[in-house]
DNA sequence: GAACGATACGGAGACAGTCTCCGTTTAGCA
DNA sequence: TGCTAAACGGAGACTGTCTCCGTATCGTTC
């Protein structure tokens, strides 16, 4: 790739943090062109829809997730503070910014999402703490990884939705928590 | 109000009804009022935004809403049973449309969204129901109806946003459910 | 049943966002 | 230094939201 071209997308790359974290998913992608500098052609000829501007932008965030899978698995305590503990690291993960618990959590089922790959990390992730759990025989059997994001990011959406806070979201998830504890 | 507005009026609202159930509740309002026949300055003359519109649909759903209820509260069966049916009652009623969940589990904790009285009648009837089984001691009694409404809202909107069906959402709500169950 | 004001209609058009097309510019190689 | 593939950028086509205001209609009053 040429100089310049690199140059640009990054450029756009880090306006698009930017920009979608003050207004949402759903900021004007001309508008981050222009914040960017660079012409609406450009932006639209590095990343032909929003959705593939997003997954560029997840790829570091991909990283944020190891850690703190990792730090959350390092966290020595009973199977349920272990499942809170991914639950909230979970919630704030997903929270990047309005609108993205929904797109994240509705990319989780579908096949085609562009941003499934990057939405797979958070899945493996969940898988990690959950075959933890298993292996202490303290989690239900019958249902995955997947279900489990599906339900937190459910909780999520509706807080990112409804602006809850933590202390609106704490008790949320310890309703799922309990209802996947019991096997 | 006059013969021929509220003619117009009930126009828009049935023509909303289908085009909102056909393509979402993202659908073009200027599509609505072509297709009730009537100017786009007629539709929002009569409803200001997208959500008076929605609101007007709502109208005759919350009779559905209470119909509902009563007929799960007069199935006779073991707690779980009746918060599981519960649960697949308000999944079906809060999904009229794409989108709708979403929207109206946001609506829930917005003292200012324009459908929120609306609303508030499934988690009247929501807490109908919790209050037959706290009378049997069977539920946690630190959850409120409404942050139930939000946690079944959040799977139905899982549900929506990933095009799940009954069978995938089956076991999101047991987990809710046993979450629920043990107080 | 004619006249008249209040009420309602409807569609042109202003505005905003998405995305494409294509003439112009530039990087980087030989 | 010249050349060409690669990249740029912004005008503009298109779609959707919402407003404004000239026109039409209702229904009341005499």
């Amino acid at each position: 790739m040429r100089a310049d071209a690199l140059r640009n997308r990054e450029r756009i790359i880090d306006t698009a943090r930017t920009v979608f974290r003050e207004q949402g998913y759903d900021a004007s992608l001309d508008e981050i062109a222009k914040r960017a500098g660079v012409g609406a052609g450009t932006l639209y000829r590095h990343f032909p829809n929003r959705d593939a501007l997003l997954d560029a932008i997840l790829q570091n965030w991909v990283e944020r997730v190891e850690a703190a899978t990792e730090k959350t698995l390092a966290h020595e305590g009973p199977p349920r503070e272990l499942l809170l503990e991914w639950f909230r690291t979970y919630v704030e993960l997903i929270s990047l910014h309005k609108g993205g618990p929904a797109k994240i959590t509705s990319a989780l089922g579908d096949p085609e999402s562009p941003i499934r790959t990057k939405c797979q990390v958070l899945t493996g992730a969940a898988e990690r703490v959950m075959e933890r759990l298993r292996e202490e025989h303290a989690i239900r059997d019958d249902v995955d990884a997947v279900r489990v994001c599906q339900l937190v990011g459910g909780v999520a959406t509706v807080a990112d939705n409804g602006d809850l806070d933590a202390d609106a979201v704490a008790p949320l998830l310890e309703v799922v928590a309990d209802g996947l504890l019991r096997a």
